[in-house]
RNA sequence: GCCGCCAUGGCGGAAUUGGUAGACGCGACGGAUUUAAAAUCCGUUGAAUGGUAACAUUCGUGCCGGUUCGAUUCCGGCUGGCGGUACCA
């Protein structure tokens, strides 16, 4: 029995078309060298960011994105292209471990129950994903390629000549030793202060410590030996070979602002036999600095602090090791320090100046040392006037601004040799100068960090790497993929070996040598994901080379530079994900595996669904919308057609439940333009679907003619609005042909087809469903196997046109002309009509605008 | 603090190149159908003023100003909200 409260009977055949779509392939994609591949077809690379698959499911925020690819893949499959859109799961990740070590129950079970209910509710709304190309992060045959593109890594240099990475066997042969090659390799080991996560006894990167701290967890500095990735020396080309990309101008920024690359010098000051370096932006103000600031950690704060001053440097130094960085910074902003009794060299005056510990000087970027120019830069400023330090003017300001703190741009004075130049020529000036007598250089500096690599946890992917008498060594590719061992315990052991080290079978590889303890961050995974749906079985490769070069486009006459057409997620990762894919990228690029520089050409941002209440989704708040429950009340196109007609793709917007019900009215209306209920309550062929061509008598002639122009007027628009991702004004258009169908007496048949096609790509299993139903001959093709409708210009044009008149740019009234008609015309006309009379009368018209087709307005007074 | 984005009816939003502001949907109100309800269909719906009415006039796209025959759209200056980032030398 039907339920009758459902104004359509979507349970009954939504299910249907999935497992029809699922048994026949119906979006299978074919590669190069297949049978059914048909190389006259341009490809169509269409990415969404794949999920990890959490156990609470899948999120309302999914299907946003999810669908508007969906839309445009299967409209690009009916403009003839070869559509690849692929999904996926980035499998690795902490939440499964945590889950494991409350439980004991292997990461890999949760992990696949999870993807399994993924893999159900994705189904369920019936997206046009070619399923035989799934990917799983956690897969051996995944795993095995994750660890030979780190292996390409670790054997490779960056060529600063070519700024390219290259083998290190080129170094090998020019005779390099171990020690020099493993000093350049792109990914290596390092001594260095980390962030180390008690809480979860794992490192973790810089770009992840507030998203955990955030969770609670704790974390602190503590200086490790990591595994890194040297992503720094890509830091140029990461700005760089930015502008092609077809990105939102935001992301691009906020890309250029996380690696801020600043332009400066190095300057050398002499404090008695010890140098110091420091990185400045603004070496024109050399003349100004009246002291100089080392962090607290800088390794020379020992050598030259005088016996005077050891007790309270010894202090200051143990309060700042203890303050979380928290504390000094977000919550602390004034300033503290302690001063070393010693003086260094002004190199350019031979001024003695004091040298000063504070933390407000970073170990972390430049030189962990700063020349201190109170006089022009604010936080030196304030620094010097807490501790009563010198300030001395060495810039003048262009427009009488108080010298005191001025940041900006102007003219030197009190500089020497440097007075009376603008601050861009003294900065070229000062830095000749620098070069010249070996006190310093031109300098580039830049935020980005390399990138800590190693995590120690059980659920990753471990190192491919030996360790033989305090060296590191490749695993042989043969012997890919290094899988966990299987353990019961999955603890951290809180020391920087990671739970792997507990597996003692394991680590020992041979008699002399043992295996790597760490694992990769889940980032490994997701850094190349894309590539692996090209080829995702070949077991040779980890992409074929006929395969990536179709895919990437190269083989065409585009001179695309990106190798996904497009890519469609959430603003999150920004700065994470989307600049270590690059990274690896460009590395493999370099190394001849992929002929594009870049992975993702065009990049679109779905803006956030929040709650009903207008706030983010959270459990706290109840405000959470399941999907599954949308589904099973409304139907899987319903949903579908709700998020992508909420508003703009990229906008953040409120759910309503009652804007669901709408989109599921019009989907009602649509069914009904096919099909009304009989007596039985069955659903039989609506009676006003005529069968007879063309319209008897004029009347019928001239509602077939609106009929015919608000279905090409939607076949246009639609199509454009698709092109453009502007869905929600797509589904707006439909919404006005179904009403004016719906308003006819009579539809003819041969009408219905064409606005299927363009529901089609939003709600295709309705459309499906009407589609087999009709008798017509086409009942048989499935709508998404048929050509996308072109629309013909003949249908468009009206006789007659409708001509707003304004009178000084206010609206007095509307004329109806020919479409053709000449400007005098329009113009004599406009000026015959009543109000507009009445607002001209007693004045002169001094000029009249004619926008064919739209307005005349009439300049008068 | 700095950088970026946004601001339109009761609500979500539309206006694609400077040319009729408010498409489409929700909600609300009135009506048809019904014993009644649900569902469905029809009509009205930015505000104010005048008119029995058709209609007309004025105001109106966060605020102030500018450019233009004409500004939601372009420019300058604010205000509020959201996101990123934060002692980056």
């Amino acid at each position: 029995m039907s339920d009758q409260r459902k104004p359509f009977p979507f349970a009954d055949f939504e299910s249907k078309w999935q497992q029809h779509w699922d048994e026949h392939k119906t979006f299978h994609t074919p590669n190069p060298g297949d049978e059914d591949f048909d190389a006259s077809k341009p490809k169509y690379f269409i990415l969404d960011m794949f999920p990890y698959p959490s156990g609470a499911g899948l999120h309302v925020g999914h299907p946003e994105g999810y669908t508007a690819t969906d839309i445009l893949g299967r409209y690009k499959k009916m403009n003839g292209h070869n559509v690849l859109h692929p999904m996926g799961w980035d499998a690795f990740g902490l939440p499964a471990e945590q889950y494991a070590i409350k439980t004991g129950q292997h990461p890999r079970i949760t992990t696949e129950q999870n993807i399994d209910n993924f893999r159900r509710q994705l189904k369920s709304l019936g997206f046009g994903y070619d399923w035989d190309r799934e990917v799983n992060t956690t897969d051996p045959n995944y795993v095995r390629w994750t660890q030979w593109i780190f292996l390409q890594l670790y054997n490779s240099y960056f060529n600063e000549e070519t700024q390219k990475a290259a083998p290190i066997s080129e170094l090998e042969a020019q005779g390099w030793s171990r020690e020099q090659i493993d000093d350049v390799r792109l990914a290596f080991i390092h001594e260095a202060p980390v962030n180390w996560s008690p809480s979860m006894g794992t490192v973790l990167a810089n770009e992840e410590i507030e998203e955990w701290k955030a969770k609670g967890e704790t974390v602190e500095r503590r200086p490790l030996r990591q595994w890194m990735l040297r992503i720094t020396k890509y830091a140029d080309r990461l700005i760089n070979e930015l502008d092609p990309l077809d990105w939102p101008e935001s992301i691009k920024l906020l890309q250029k602002n996380w690696i801020g690359k600043s332009t400066g010098a190095e300057v050398h000051f002499d404090i008695e036999a010890h140098q110091v370096t420091v990185f400045t932006t603004r070496p024109d103000t050399l003349f100004g600095a009246t002291y100089m600031v080392l962090a607290p950690e800088h390794p020379l704060v020992q050598e030259i602090t005088t016996s005077a001053q050891k007790e309270a440097v010894d202090n200051y130094i143990a309060s700042c090791a203890s303050k979380s960085d928290l504390e000094r910074g977000d919550l602390n902003k004034d300033k503290s320090g302690v001063s070393t009794g010693a003086t260094a060299t002004n190199p350019v005056n031979g001024e003695q100046i004091p040298v000063w510990i504070a933390d407000y000087v970073m170990m972390s970027y430049g030189t962990g040392a700063i020349m201190a120019v109170p006089a022009h830069d604010e936080r030196d400023f304030e620094f010097a006037n807490k501790f009563e330090l010198p300030v001395t003017q060495v810039v003048e300001p262009n427009k009488g601004s108080d010298w005191q703190g001025f940041t900006g741009n102007g003219v030197a004075v009190n500089s020497g040799f440097l007075d009376g130049m603008k601050t861009k020529d003294a900065k070229k000036a000062i830095i000749q100068w620098l070069r010249d007598n070996n006190k310093g250089t031109f300098k580039v500096n830049f935020k980005l960090r390399d990138w800590l690599f190693s995590r120690q946890r059980y659920w990753g992917e471990p190192f491919p790497i030996l360790w033989e008498n305090g060296n590191h060594q490749a695993v042989p590719e043969s012997e890919l993929p290094v899988l966990q061992p299987e353990m019961d315990d999955f603890k951290p052991t809180g020391s920087p070996e990671g739970p792997l080290a507990k597996a003692t079978d394991w680590i020992n590889y041979s008699e002399s040598s043992k295996r790597e303890t760490n694992t990769m961050p889940q980032w490994a995974g997701s850094c190349w994901y894309y590539m692996r749906y090209c080829d995702p079985r070949n077991t040779d490769r980890f992409i074929s080379k006929e395969a990536e070069e179709y895919w990437s486009g190269t083989s065409d006459a585009s001179s695309a530079t990106g190798m996904v057409d497009l890519y469609v997620g959430g603003t999150e990762h920004a700065v994470l994900h989307l600049l270590y894919a690059r990274f690896w990228h460009k590395v493999l690029h370099d190394l001849g595996h992929v002929s594009t520089i870049e992975p993702f050409q065009k990049l679109v941002n779905q803006g956030l669904i929040l709650g009903e209440d207008g706030a983010k989704m959270s459990k706290s708040l109840g405000n959470v919308v399941n999907p599954d429950d949308v589904v099973s009340e409304y139907g899987a196109d319903a949903l579908r057609l709700y998020e992508m007609f909420m508003g703009p793709l990229e906008q953040v917007k409120p759910w309503q439940m009652k804007g669901v019900e709408g989109v599921s009215r019009f989907l009602a209306k649509v069914w009904r333009l096919a099909f009304e209920q009989n007596q039985e309550g069955e659903w039989v062929l609506s009676s006003k679907l005529s069968h007879q061509e063309a319209a008897s008598d004029h009347e019928g002639a001239q509602t077939e003619k609106e009929l015919l122009k608000v279905l090409h007027e939607t076949i246009k628009k639609v199509g454009e609005d698709i092109e453009r991702l502007s869905f929600n004004t797509a589904i707006s258009q439909m919404m006005i042909c179904t009403n004016t169908f719906g308003k006819a007496e009579k539809l003819p048949v041969s009408l219905m087809p064409d606005l299927l096609k363009c529901l089609n790509p939003f709600a295709p299993h309705i459309t499906e469903e009407i589609n087999s139903r009709l008798p017509i001959a086409a009942a048989n093709t499935m709508l998404c196997n048929q050509d996308w409708p072109t629309y013909n210009e003949a249908y468009l044009i009206e006789d007659e046109v409708e001509i707003v008149v304004q009178v000084n740019g206010k609206l007095r009234g509307k004329i109806t002309v020919a479409k053709d008609a000449a400007k005098d015309e329009i113009e004599a006309l406009a000026q015959k009509d009543e109000n507009v009379i009445q607002h001209t009368e007693g004045k002169t018209i001094r000029k009249i605008i004619v926008v064919p087709g739209r307005l005349v307005n009439i300049v008068a007074n």
